[in-house]
DNA sequence: GACATGAATGGAACGATGTTCCAATAGAAT
DNA sequence: ATTCTATTGGAACATCGTTCCATTCATGTC
């Protein structure tokens, strides 16, 4: 835990959130190390960087966020809830829930990371957000109660997967190649595979070669909907 | 890359396999790999536990394998590799789907350091492994052409989501809880959420709490079959 | 059997990382 | 002005992946 954290907040009367201008604070590292993971990919967060970054010290940081792990779940938190406040809900709860699970795959393909760190820790405030955002237009879908459950758990874990694959990606571009080239390059050992063991994924190769992720995940949701729609 | 590799293979024409019988190679080292990731979680893996485990120095190792990402791989299309060998491929193709899905989920529910594994390097033998087991049986299916690609990306897409979820309970349960008390914990968190921002969750905190994490599996696999058999 | 050669070994050393510790400072309260 | 606490900055520590290199082992050649 942070050591801030163990000391009382409660101040006297003259409350003044800063300090003084440069001061620092939670937020300010938390923007700051979106900063950082967004400009170099996920070890271009360090400790020192951030510190350089803030031109400060580690154990000033460490007033003030009480690990690493923390840091990176609060920065998910706040890119997450950013893309969940920005859709709109009039529509009909179909369109609702492929806003949202565009949402999702929008805020990670700008910031691969998050696809990582939702990854490595769900049961977080990010992943409650999704889950609400898809589970309660699930509801307004019709869905039966005794179905709600595992519809919404077959919806997020769905996008889970994309999020996973997309930060994968994007690791893979950080190391120089852009995305065509590195689709192409895949692409291109599916084809050199052994036809009797591998039909299938060989003739998946040219799709693969020049596919549009996005369209495909939206695809993938519409797959799901239309299985959820079977047991309603 | 690992010097062995830049070696030269070939051999004079006495080539016996081993020297001595407590030679170490690339098997071993990934055996006792897993030996340790299974025993210990993801980070139970250090290069020095296991040139201890192995009785020797890091140095050894490094000349048989490049790096430990290498090795994390190596081992995971270990285990991917048995657990799609033991599918029987005789049923029918819904079947064969189900008993894909399962051997890849209980693969994970054993060794829950393949499903970070699985995640962090997709475009990879094991993958290719699972897309395979599953785009063939689509085929058999009698899925149209057109409708392949996207079927078989949701169905692996959603399975590599709850691998990522599986490995993450598991390392919840390396801190000390077991899997009831650390889903009641999840359950009770959620049913004190604020009931105006998340109804949806809150409703299914009981449900959270005493779920069967195969069964739900399984239940989105049938989900997504049943989406896909829309537009066959 | 002695020698030469290259494969293989084991452990010391390097650089980077997350985290802790602590003397020094800044701001508010008296 | 003084005291007290919150906050700062950076040195120091433990651990990790990796590299380096002197040494050992197994084998082919004479």
């Amino acid at each position: 835990m942070s050591r801030r954290g163990m000391a009382t907040r409660t101040r006297t009367k003259t409350h003044r959130t800063e300090r003084r201008t440069d001061a620092l604070s939670r937020e300010r590292i938390i923007a700051a190390a979106i900063e950082l993971l967004d400009s170099g990919g996920e070890n271009a967060l360090t400790v020192r960087a951030l510190a350089a970054h803030l031109a400060t010290g580690s154990g000033a940081i460490y007033w003030h966020v009480a690990d690493k792990g923390e840091l990176l779940a609060a920065a998910t938190d706040a890119v997450i809830a950013r893309a969940m406040g920005g859709i709109v809900s009039g529509a009909k709860p179909r369109e609702a829930i492929r806003a949202v699970a565009r949402g999702v795959f929008d805020a990670i393909d700008v910031h691969p990371w998050v696809g990582a760190q939702l990854f490595r820790e769900p049961w977080r405030p990010a992943m409650l957000e999704i889950i609400e955002s898809v589970g309660g237009r699930l509801q307004a879908l019709g869905v039966p109660q005794a179905a709600q459950f595992d519809s919404a758990s077959a919806l997020v874990h769905y996008i889970l997967g994309v999020a996973g694959q997309n930060a994968a990606n994007a690791r893979s571009h950080v190391a120089g190649m852009d995305r065509s080239t590195f689709l192409a390059s895949v692409a291109a050992q599916w084809e050199e595979l052994d036809p009797a063991k591998y039909p299938f994924v060989r003739q998946m190769a040219p799709q693969l070669r020049d596919h549009d992720d996005r369209a495909q995940f939206l695809a993938g949701v519409d797959l799901i909907l239309a299985g959820i729609k079977t047991v309603r």
